[in-house]
DNA sequence: TAGTTCGTACGAAATAAGTCGTATATTCGG
DNA sequence: CCGAATATACGACTTATTTCGTACGAACTA
């Protein structure tokens, strides 16, 4: 069986990783017209992006058309659970407790989200 | 008062800090030990990177001696602050709640740390 | 004191990431 | 059919990061 190793997308492919994942399948154009409400790059540079990001399987694409469509061949919870874990290891010294608590003190989180969060942590507590 | 804007640091610079954290104070040669176990550079490789850490404003230094010693002149709370959030604009798409249930659920925290994030968010509600 | 070891400084090569110009082909509007 | 708009491909340039060789002085040792 063909090991696929983990590619760590780079800062500008999460951004483009984003836009996949909210829109499912998008053209350059789409990625490229989202993006730039983030940031001004131009349309060539993009292309270039998501042109690399499919040589090294991080999207996948439908060259049928004349207009490509791509999609994310990369799911957004496989992304979060890796790059989450370097973080955790590299900088909370393997502690996602550490993580959790950093994270709720600097970034406030609304009564319903601590309700969410409260009722993960009741279900984790009942095992 | 002086701006002093944040400097991100690199990968090896973040593996630097974390010894230099660990330590409080260090030499290079120390430094470069600790993250021998890790990866295998050469040691002027560990020196440069620690020099232009300095020149960054990433580590204060002792240069009194003919042997430097070093220490970490950002903190671990405002970088781990710093690339929180960013983790959590590039890659939850702006929600907190969202990294936390995911660090809780990949993740496996001990019945004692869960009591610790219950507290937290006790406190936060009471709010 | 001569040679080896250990330290910093620094230039420069090797990679990686991001940016964009330009060539060229297809499609669309009139 | 012709020109404008829109698409991909791709090479080249820039900047950032990492790596290491080499120079050279200080300190230690036989």
């Amino acid at each position: 069986m063909a090991t696929t190793r983990y590619i760590k997308p780079t800062e500008s492919e999460l951004e483009i990783l984003q836009v996949l994942w909210k829109k499912g399948l998008a053209t350059v154009r789409e990625v490229h017209e989202d993006l730039a409400a983030l940031k001004d790059a131009g349309y060539t540079t993009t292309l270039k992006l998501m042109q690399i990001m499919h040589e090294k399987g991080l999207v996948k694409r439908d060259d049928s058309m004349r207009t490509h469509v791509y999609q994310a061949a990369v799911s957004k919870e496989k992304t979060q659970k890796h790059l989450l874990g370097k973080m955790i290891d590299s900088l909370f010294g393997g502690s996602p407790t550490q993580l959790v608590i950093q994270a709720l003190g600097e970034h406030k989180a609304s009564a319903e989200e601590l309700e969410k969060i409260q009722e993960m942590i009741d279900s984790l507590k009942s095992k």
